[in-house]
RNA sequence: GCUCCCAUCGUCUAGCGGUCUAGGACGUGGCCCUCUCAAGGCCAAGACACGGGUUCGAGUCCCGUUGGGAGCGCCA
C-alpha cells in the first residue's frame, strides 16, 4: 500500500481560521496514523489577497497550535507554468476548449436561467466553436460529458456524486492567463501524489468538477473525506464579523494550544465517551469514520473547561513561560518570575479559565502598593469603620510576628478574631484581603499574605487602616 | 430559484433494529466543603424536529414535511 499523503492548503488570509485549523489537525492526525505525510501548501494564487506577512500569519497558527507538516511549504504563485502546461495539454486533447464569452454576456445568460427557476450550468455556446489561440481574449473551459458519472465513496459522506451535466464546462483558466483554484488544486494534487483530501464540506458540491479533471489529466483521483462545517453559535457560517474565527484570537485570549486543540479535534469527531485527548492520542485514534456529517456550532464553553484543565496540569515552569506576556501586559513592563510567583501561579491554577484571567489575580503581587487597584464595591462592603479595632490590633500583630508562614499566620488572625469578641474569621480576612489585592477574590487570605511578604502586608494593611479612619 | 448535504439534551456528542424507562462531557440548578472566589464531592433538571411507512420490534431503515448548511464566480 502506497504511503498516505494528505495536504492541508489555506490560502493566505492575514490568519488561521477556527475551520482551517480543524482541516489542518485532522489532515495531521490522519497522516500521523497512517505513519504517512502532511504537505503544506500555500494557495496564493489571488495576488491581491497574498501577501508573505498573510502566509506567515498562517504558518505561525499551525506552529502555534503543534501542527507539524513534513512538506513544503509549497506556493501555488510560484508553480504557475505547470498550471498553463497543463491547460495547454489539454486544450491539445481537445479536453478543454476556448471560450470567448464574455463576463457581461454570461452574466445576462446566468441571470436569466435563474429567473426561469434553473440552474445554471455554461449552455456550452463556445464548446465546439473550434476557437483558435488567435480567437482574442478568452478564457478555458474543462469539456464535461454530459452523460459521465462523476462518483466517489466519501470517507465521511459516504457515496456522492453528480452527473457531467449537473456541472457543466467550467472555467479551468482566467483570460488573464491565471489558472482558476480547482485547476490548480488538483494539478497540485496529482504532482504531489497526495492520496487523501481531507476538506472542509463546502467543497462537497465542487468534488464532482474536481473529478472530471482528475479524468481529463488522466490521473487517478485519491480518496475524498469531507468534514461538517463549523458553523457560529447563531447556527450561521462563521463569520468574521460577528465570530472570533481566528486561532490568534484565542491565544492572545490566554488560551493554550493544548486546550485549543482538544476542543478542535472534538468538534465533529469523537472517540466514545473520552473527552481529553493529548497531542499523541489525537495522532494514534483519529478516525475518519468516526467523523460526523452535520457541522457543529462553536461554543465556547467546553474550551474554557479545557483550557482550565490544561492550565492545572501544566508543569510551573511552562506555565510561567506561558503567562508571561499577560503579566508583562498587567505589570506594564517584563516581571522578573520568583519563589513567591511561582507560588501564587500554583494557587491560581485552580480559579483561572485563561491565562488573561490568572495575570489578572495575579496583579497584585506584580504591581507596586501604591499601584493597587481597589474594587470599590468590595472597599465599600468590608472597610467599615467597626473593624477598626480588630484590623489595627491584627496589624501589629502581624508587625510583631517574627516567622512568616501560613501556619503562623493563621495562628495570629485567630488569635486577633478571640480577642475581640469571637469576630468570625470572614469579618476579617475580607478588609484584609481587599486591603492586599484591591478586590474580594483571591486565594487563601493566609496563602496570599504568605506570597506578599510581611513588609509589603503591613503596608497595605496600613495604608487600609488609614483610609477607614478617615472614612 | 435549482442541485447536493445534514437533523439525539442549551452546546459537543455516544447510539451502527431488540441490551434505550436514550449514555458521557460542558453548561445550568441544588446540597456539601468554606475566610472570598474557585477547585473538589454528591444530587437534579434537560434530547431522539414532525408526519407517514417497512418490521414481531425504529433514535437506528425508507419516503415526505419542516428547519439548517453548502454549491450554483474569469474567488479560494
Amino acid at each position: 500500500m502506497a504511503t498516505v499523503r494528505t495536504r492541508f492548503a489555506p490560502s493566505p488570509t492575514g490568519f488561521l481560521h477556527l475551520g482551517g485549523a480543524r482541516t489542518a489537525l485532522f489532515n495531521w492526525a490522519f497522516a500521523r496514523r497512517h505513519a504517512g505525510v502532511l504537505v503544506l501548501r500555500i494557495e496564493d494564487t489571488d495576488r491581491e489577497r497574498s501577501t508573505p506577512e498573510a502566509e506567515r500569519a498562517v504558518i505561525e497558527g499551525l506552529e502555534w497550535l503543534g501542527i507539524p507538516w513534513d512538506e513544503g511549504p509549497v506556493r501555488q504563485s510560484e508553480r504557475g507554468e505547470r498550471y498553463r502546461t497543463a491547460v495547454a495539454e489539454l486544450l491539445r486533447k481537445g479536453r478543454a476548449y476556448r471560450c470567448t464569452c464574455t463576463r457581461d454576456e454570461l452574466e445576462e445568460r446566468r441571470a436569466r436561467t435563474i429567473a426561469e427557476g434553473r440552474k445554471w450550468t455554461y449552455d456550452g455556446r463556445c464548446r465546439d466553436a473550434g476557437h483558435g489561440p488567435d480567437c482574442g481574449p478568452h478564457t478555458v473551459r474543462l469539456r464535461v460529458d454530459p452523460d459521465v458519472r462523476l462518483v466517489w465513496d466519501d470517507l465521511v459522506f459516504g457515496p456522492s456524486g453528480q452527473a457531467g451535466s449537473e456541472i457543466g464546462d467550467l472555467i479551468i483558466q482566467r483570460s488573464d492567463g491565471h489558472p482558476l483554484y480547482h485547476l490548480a488544486g488538483v494539478v497540485d494534487d496529482v504532482e504531489m501524489r497526495i492520496t487523501h483530501v481531507i476538506r472542509g464540506a463546502d467543497h462537497h458540491s465542487n468534488t464532482p468538477f474536481h473529478l472530471a479533471l482528475y479524468r481529463a489529466l488522466d490521473a487517478e483521483p485519491p480518496a475524498f473525506a469531507h468534514v461538517p462545517l463549523i458553523v457560529g453559535s447563531d447556527g450561521k457560517k462563521l463569520s468574521k464579523r460577528r465570530d472570533p474565527v481566528s486561532v490568534q484570537h484565542y491565544r492572545d485570549e490566554g488560551y493554550l494550544a493544548e486546550a485549543l486543540r482538544n476542543w478542535l479535534v472534538r468538534i465533529g469527531w469523537s472517540h466514545g465517551d473520552q473527552e481529553i485527548f493529548s497531542r499523541e492520542e489525537i495522532a494514534q485514534l483519529f478516525d475518519l469514520a468516526a467523523v460526523n456529517r452535520s457541522p457543529a456550532r462553536a461554543e465556547t464553553g467546553k474550551l474554557e473547561w479545557l483550557n482550565q484543565h490544561y492550565i492545572k496540569e501544566l508543569p510551573a515552569p511552562a506555565l510561567l513561560a506561558e503567562l508571561q506576556p499577560f503579566l508583562a501586559a498587567e505589570a506594564g513592563g517584563p516581571v522578573e518570575p520568583d519563589e513567591a510567583l511561582a507560588r501564587l501561579v500554583d494557587l491560581l491554577r485552580e480559579r483561572s479559565k485563561t491565562l488573561r484571567e490568572m495575570a489578572r489575580l495575579a496583579r497584585f503581587l506584580v504591581v507596586p502598593d501604591e499601584a493597587l487597584v481597589f474594587d470599590e464595591k468590595a472597599v465599600r462592603k468590608h472597610w467599615k469603620r467597626e473593624i477598626d479595632p480588630a484590623l489595627a490590633d491584627l496589624h501589629a500583630s502581624l508587625d510583631a510576628l517574627e516567622s512568616w508562614n501560613e501556619g503562623d499566620l493563621e495562628k495570629t488572625f485567630e488569635q486577633v478574631c478571640a480577642r475581640h469578641q469571637g469576630l468570625a474569621l470572614g469579618r476579617l480576612a475580607q478588609p484584609v484581603r481587599v486591603a492586599v489585592t484591591g478586590g474580594a477574590v483571591s486565594p487563601g487570605i493566609y496563602e496570599t499574605l504568605a506570597v506578599l511578604g510581611k513588609p509589603r502586608t503591613l503596608a497595605r494593611v496600613g495604608r487600609a487602616l488609614e483610609r477607614i479612619r478617615v472614612a
